[in-house]
DNA sequence: TTGTAAGCGTTATCAA
DNA sequence: TTGATAACGCTTACAA
């Protein structure tokens, strides 16, 4: 019952009765062999349950038959998704997904990188904190590991798969713009470890502009913020001119409307909330989330099929990004003339802290 | 600017003028080594920026520092945040993960396995349709691979990670009873590829027995239903003496949430809804979700260390089930005396079909 | 304390 | 059509 060793090549020969390389051949379809040595050989193999150890094949073919998969974090749904299309995409095409993740943290993400390097990935599927930034990732691009990332906008000499975050966000402003709003918000939690978010904003930011709204307010929030609603609500309560929020992602969107009913505020009638993915629970909500609709694991198939082609030397080109929608839901309206920012100021529950209380 | 091949152990050995033995022995502290060798061998391979081939070394020392980790899907986010969980605690350790998904499907488990065996993992997580019956598991273990499984309530042989299934099902039970519902249901998805969900039906079964409860309505739905509301509705509105709803995860009780408005319900006055997992989103709802909680990042972390443990020769041991909690929410109140079953009716919206209204 | 050499499983070269 | 044999990068006896 001792755990006898796996059959090797070497074994398959002999059973067969002929040289490693032969069986080699066969088994690989690289080179000619008689039937009847076809047939011995194949029989060996099924008769001994061969299969061909990666490392031996590594070591002789250079070759890992392993791409790196990298992501700020598999605990946000996004990204998860993201990596489940990477994963369906690969399948059956040999390559398996070594994968790991950065808790958006900027030196982590290197050293991620180098780790993947150190274990021969054949190619590597990333988001980052900063890609262009990344001493490691050069040093892959030098080697001639083909690079593609997910969710990053272009970016100078690195191929990626994305949706214009850009584009997006100047249509959330547009929305606001022709559903009455003038002032609006933009709320963003790890707005500088993000580049998603940095371009969303900026194209919020452009699109208020050209509409004649006055300049978005950036709030950024912390983890804590993110988590306890009660929080959130002090920080909104601090931003009552602000009829529309939009949200740098649903779940953030989704914390949003529970600080606003904490205030006692209704969603959309005293502020409007807009998200960016499109997660699936955003439609069941009580008041279905209008946000800006994804794919992430779209966007992870893509990737993944880019970086598939590079390595069958098709060559690493750049694609144009991913499509997304504007999804309707309910969550944003005209802003309500007939409630004045004292109403909303004399809705909030004592028991928000008075040290929290609005300030202006 | 072509990409030069990575310094290898012999090229850090000629530059320090030893022997590769001595290169070995010094770079991993595995030999005796005069003060200024080290020096000279550290000093070349820092030059060279040599690091490890993980193929040379996984050839020689029949270890692949890998370790696979199979689930059903990282779209599911419980199995996500267990995939997070093992990636935190593996991190550092000097193992990587060779991911792969089997979307629910009993072959493609097995395959899987065999393919991460193919790729001679070190030691293997999973959460399969049917561990038990996985021939490539079988194999696993006959290896001396080392097996930790992650959701899975205890197998004939195999070491697994769970929260009791059983006692937390008959948990919703008994507050159902305390409540005063009488006609429970149970709500599953893919009810016969899960045996999480198969327990939790026998300890929700078991213990409505022992309340006195009738035996609950066993629902089980397919992934449309799951995805449309609507769909939902059709299915719940047969089962209107049905006053509580137990539903085999967060995400299926938030639909019925939903379903439940479509046909002009309250939750939780017309009906209790009770969930399991404790997803985040699920405190964030207008009405916060009563569930079951439990940590699946704490999942892969126990886990993870489990299989660290076997692999550092420590023996794999099966380990209680991790802790859940009842997490109170607001879905869950006593059945309302006042709504009788016809109003229930009458309150349902046209846009259901006929067809699929009441048969009861 | 150091170096030589064998061998891990595979593929590729080159003769036969 | 076949089969020795030499790598691939590494670790580890075993000698020196």
């Amino acid at each position: 019952m001792l755990p006898l060793p796996p059959a090797t090549i070497k074994d398959v020969a002999r059973l067969a009765g002929c040289g490693i390389a032969t069986a080699s051949r066969v088994l690989n379809k690289s080179g000619p062999a008689s039937t009847d040595m076809r047939e011995r050989v194949e029989r060996a193999a099924r008769d001994l349950g061969f299969s061909f150890n990666a490392a031996g094949r590594a070591l002789q073919s250079r070759k890992s038959m392993t791409i790196g998969c990298l992501v700020p974090s598999l605990a946000n749904p996004v990204f998860a998704e993201a990596v489940q299309g990477v994963q369906s995409e690969l399948l059956g095409s040999g390559y398996q997904i070594l994968i790991s993740c950065s808790n958006y943290d900027d030196a982590a993400d290197n050293a991620a990188i180098t780790t993947l390097l150190e274990n021969s990935v054949d190619g590597i599927i990333a988001t980052m904190v900063a890609p262009d930034r990344s001493a490691a990732l050069m040093q892959a691009k030098q080697r001639g590991i083909p690079v593609s990332l997910m969710f990053h906008d272009p970016l100078d000499g690195m191929v990626t798969t994305y949706v214009d975050n850009f584009v997006a966000a100047g249509e959330v402003a547009r929305r606001f713009a022709t559903s009455g709003h003038r002032r609006v918000g933009f709320l963003a939690l790890r707005f500088s470890t993000s580049d998603r978010s940095r371009n969303r904003y900026a194209g919020f930011h452009a699109q208020c502009r050209a509409r004649g709204l006055a300049d978005p307010s950036l709030i950024e929030i912390s983890e804590e913020e993110a988590r306890y609603p009660e929080r959130l609500a002090a920080t909104l309560a601090r931003y009552r001119d602000v009829t529309a929020l939009f949200a740098s992602n649903d779940f953030l969107a989704i914390a949003v409307q529970k600080a606003a009913r904490h205030l006692g505020w209704q969603v959309p009638q005293d502020l409007s909330v807009v998200g960016f993915d499109g997660i699936e629970v955003g439609r069941l909500l009580e008041t279905p989330l209008t946000t800006i609709e994804t794919s992430p694991e779209a966007m992870g198939q893509r990737a993944a099929q880019s970086l598939l082609n590079a390595l069958q030397g098709l060559g690493l080109t750049q694609q144009p990004p991913l499509p997304f929608s504007f999804r309707e839901g309910e969550t944003l309206a005209a802003p309500n003339p007939k409630r004045t920012d004292d109403d909303r100021v004399a809705a909030q529950p004592s028991s928000v802290p008075p040290a929290q209380a609005p300030k202006q």
